[in-house]
DNA sequence: CTTGCTTTGTAGTAAAATTACAAAAATTAT
DNA sequence: ATAATTTTTGTAATTTTACTACAAAGCAAG
């Protein structure tokens, strides 16, 4: 049957939505208008008894259950949980903005819930590929110099503890003229890590210009369309689900997450795993903490 | 009804199993019985049917319908439709520790679950009023001196910036000698702020006594069985969910939230949420940043 | 234009979920 | 302790929902 080697190449696993979509264009047009009725509202159609799906799309109930076969489904019920799963990745992408009406109990919540709306967001969008790259990157490198102004001090001065913690040779040089200096006076197995809410303050891509000028390798956590991002050589981008919104940072947490990720990466590589899940030496480490 | 009103406590919107395992305990021996079926292996539960589910739980159909009924949803299709939306995000299980073992997916994957997993403990336990106090309280000083050491520091010098864009006069000495200053000149109108992932570190505490010896009050961000919270007048408790292992400080982000949501009831309060929220204002702070 | 194939819909069937009601258990008052 | 009341649980019937078999319509090739 023609039928099951179609089934065969529209299948993936990952998202039906994103199946469907592929699909479109390869089906026939009582499909197409179910497909696209779905589509059009995937939330809703989860919503959907088999009946009213149909009516809605003008086709039969039978097609609708023959259309959900095609996609690697046993019936219209575990088609619509396939469905709700794919749809869930954008039931995240909601964030609720603080208002000054608010009570201590509702901005609390709703700052939690955007920050893990982020992470969610982030999980999705995030490239192993690059952290790969970061992490190899970071772990040849003799010297990494870190970089971030503003809000995004916190976040250098973690990184930099957290690359040290890993074993690296880290510096947060705080002030700027050091890290005008720092950038200006590359030498060959330098790297520097700059860190960017916006991607846009003027100083920050002065320090990325200075060290471009020396061909240097600059990682950027910053926003992907951003002129420091043009200038790094390799992008960590984090997608950010929120506005500008100043009350709810919830996006940086997520760089810290990133900063995690990238020590834990570093760390596996360099088999340092061994000595430091060990509980002494652990404590030993909090100790000078 | 009782039942409508324990319904209102249960549902929370996030997470149908992390509600469910925080309901566990309210539950009568029927709704239990259900419960730890689905929480054995929830991907699971959402496949089966309706007859199947109360036979394997060693329950009747009706009850199980009403189950589902009690967790906000409309009935059994319903339920199942959540339930699989919330096991599809992987969030709810006990925090996974990172092997040497693990590839790039696996450890980054595994480091947003946790933090998302410790988010959610954090929104679970989080005492409103607590914040509600420690919001009073610093806003009622006149000078914030906010400390921390290490793997901290980077938390202090957010909590400075949050606190100072919030309209605060806030202050992270960073040097130890001037920490030690700054806690034994305390003047009327101060408010020490302190910060540590222990608890325990011996420089810490030290400052908190010089604090102390002057009657200060003492706000600090740690675990709620250490010294350093003894010594506090205020304590902001997070309830740790990872253990010790370094490799995921996933915990760590939970502390920024507690400042991102101090620095919004801040605002709130204050009412400058206005200006803040003014976006051509947004953009001008920014560029500073 | 007709034969054979594919696609779509109708009607009937089966399964699943829900409701109404009755029995059992638990709680309270006497 | 026991009867009365309330709550909880289960049985059976009802309703809804999804599926299957089959027939009609549409389409392509001979």
């Amino acid at each position: 049957m023609s039928q099951t080697n179609k089934v065969a190449a529209w299948s993936s696993e990952l998202n039906l939505i994103c199946e469907m979509r592929s699909a479109l264009s390869h089906l026939n047009k009582t499909e197409k208008k179910i497909a696209q009725n779905i589509l059009a509202d995937p939330e809703a159609a989860t919503q959907k008894s088999i009946a009213v799906l149909a009516k809605n799309s003008g086709v039969s109930e039978p097609s609708v259950n023959r259309f959900c076969k095609r996609f690697d489904t046993t019936g219209f019920p575990d088609f619509k949980l396939k469905l709700a799963k794919a749809a869930v990745s954008g039931i995240w992408e909601t964030v609720h903005p603080i208002k000054p009406e608010d009570d201590t109990g509702k901005y609390t919540t709703k700052i939690i819930n955007n920050t893990i709306a982020n992470l969610m967001a982030f999980k999705q969008s995030v490239s192993y590929q690059q952290i790969q790259l970061a992490v190899d990157a970071l772990i040849r490198a003799k010297r990494i110099f870190i970089v971030g102004l503003g809000g995004s001090s916190a976040t250098a001065r973690d990184a930099e503890c957290k690359f040290f913690q890993s074993g690296l040779s880290a510096c947060y040089p705080v002030d700027l003229i050091m890290q005008r200096m720092v950038a200006s006076n590359y030498a060959v197995g330098d790297l520097y890590f700059l860190i960017s809410q916006t991607g846009e303050t003027k100083e920050i891509i002065e320090v990325a210009e200075l060290a471009k000028l020396n061909n240097a390798p600059i990682i950027c956590l910053a926003p992907e369309i951003s002129r420091l991002s043009r200038l790094s050589t390799l992008k960590l981008k984090i997608g950010r689900v929120n506005s500008l919104d100043r009350l709810s940072f919830s996006s940086q947490a997520t760089y810290q997450v990133m900063l995690d990720i990238l020590a834990a990466g570093i760390s596996v590589q360099k088999n340092t795993t061994a000595r430091i899940l060990n509980k002494d030496c652990l404590k030993e480490c909090y100790k000078v903490i």
